[in-house]
DNA sequence: CCGTCTATGGAATGAACATTCCATATTGAC
DNA sequence: GTCAATATGGAATGTTCATTCCATAGACGG
């Protein structure tokens, strides 16, 4: 059994399989030559495929796959697997990566910089994934449509409302009319019967989604006031009411989120509309 | 076998599933619900994933999975995953594009898009620059004065609010007590009178600072009360007068700045505080 | 040219898995 | 409140799949 070469430790990601296998292709014997070939031109096959698929697309046996994940020191083809489909998972994490070297270097750190580094690494991914998922031309047509609102009311309750705070002291300081709903309980709805379609809405809503957000958007709506919305869900009751929404995963530490990508998408919008205006 | 419902053509693709789910998510079930949210907010997992360990992640039953791969139109749940896998496929090369054009800000891009892909760049800027400038050490102190206190006293204003409120918010689910200070005004002070040395403040203030919190943190400080800070200048009022400051330096875009940093901040205090009482 | 050692193909095996079935719970109509 | 219809949980089932095993082919050294 001197199949697993004990010398290689055994890759951990993709990049240290690859390393690994360009390194000893030229030692390898002819049907593992074929297979590292085949795995290096189509990584996507072998994260989906079955053995047996992959097998017949490379022109090899089944345990000939297994014998070549052997040989990297994975116990067997599945375990090789897994990281042609992480891979495809991760995509953008060069930051888990930053991250996991900071925390090689000192042994013992202390709680809290775990904490720390775990939540800048999270709202990293966070950013990223707001910007690959938001739609320029969605996004364009969500200015336009609060631009020429008269009043823009903001809707937010509990852990949304931070961010429609900062986006009233902001639109402040840019001269546009906004009225912030949520803070003192009871004038809610009467600020809000003020409301005509002239004026627009943009409501922020994160799961467990507070129903009264959900109900005083969706009173805008029926009321022909033009809705935007930020969720974290196609699921959400602020997504079938609004006319535009938008979904931020704000990635979490330890079950707990913070606001950084929402924080970054508010300002975007704000400024955006403010910016519109200003052009006319 | 009235499962499969015979109107309903079977999706061919990603997109095709999506709208069905979201279609006839109101008449379905409670738990085929529950996956229908699942699999639209974790595609990833669908896609990765066996029957089994979905079944565990979305708290179904694997039978529940294929039932609901059933209810539209699919042999099993098999089927269906295949169009998780192929989006996946898809996607790899249309969501890297996205991020391509963050680089790019040429004049074809929409106004909004430039300022969206800027707030963006100037987000993750921020998070690295207080990645870097936090000092372990220096947080860990912190954390270890606040999570002694009695009652947490957050101070701030305007710009900084948002940060101090959502950090109140995550403190109330936590079951830690604090005090949030500069809402309402006239009782901030009558509020602060009432610290102890017992106690802690926390302010938050950025340029231009609010005269009233480097005053109320001063207050606080000549009581004996620890105060520790967030602000953007080693020159800003807070640091004089601060036990432990640290400094976030939010990136700006034109001239604007989003408060993703000093969020991510926030939640690793606070969530460090919580530990760190939590174990003693 | 023979013997040995490694590589390979293909069948056998056993594990993992999706799917089905049935008993129970829940919902809705009358 | 009762009954029927539907939904659900959980165990049983049969299939698919990765893996192992063994016989044979090929390479290499003597």
């Amino acid at each position: 059994m001197s199949d697993t070469d004990v010398k290689q430790p055994v890759p951990q990601d993709f990049d240290a399989l690859r390393s690994a296998i360009l390194e000893r292709k030229g030692e390898l014997p002819k049907r593992l030559t074929q297979v590292a070939a085949y795995a290096l031109d189509h990584p996507d096959e072998i994260a989906f495929g079955t053995a047996a698929s992959i097998a017949i697309s490379a022109a090899v046996q089944p345990s000939t796959l297994v014998r070549f994940a052997q040989h990297f020191g994975f116990d067997g083809f599945s375990g090789l697997q897994l990281l042609f489909r992480a891979r495809l998972r991760e995509r953008t994490s060069s930051y888990e990566e930053r991250l996991r070297t900071l925390e090689q270097d000192g042994a013992s750190l202390a709680e809290s910089t775990t904490i720390f580094n775990g939540f800048v690494a999270a709202a990293h991914r966070s950013i990223d994934a707001i910007a690959a998922a938001v739609e320029p031309d969605a996004f364009e047509r969500a200015v336009t449509l609060l631009a020429k609102a008269d009043t823009i009311y903001l809707i937010a309750k509990r852990r949304s409302y931070p961010i429609s705070s900062y986006m009233a002291y902001a639109f402040g300081k840019l001269k546009v009319r906004c009225q912030l709903v949520g803070t003192s309980a009871g004038i809610d709805d009467d600020m809000l019967a003020m409301a005509t379609s002239k004026d627009a809405a943009f409501a922020i809503s994160f799961s467990p989604y507070a129903s009264e957000s959900a109900a005083q958007a969706r009173m805008m709506a029926s009321r022909g006031i033009p809705v935007v919305s930020l969720t974290d869900s196609a699921f959400s009751p602020l997504a079938e009411c609004s006319t535009e929404w938008f979904e931020v995963v704000e990635a979490d530490h330890a079950g707990f989120r913070s606001l950084s990508a929402s924080m970054a998408f508010a300002m975007a919008l704000t400024v955006s509309i403010a910016e519109k205006r200003r052009r006319g």
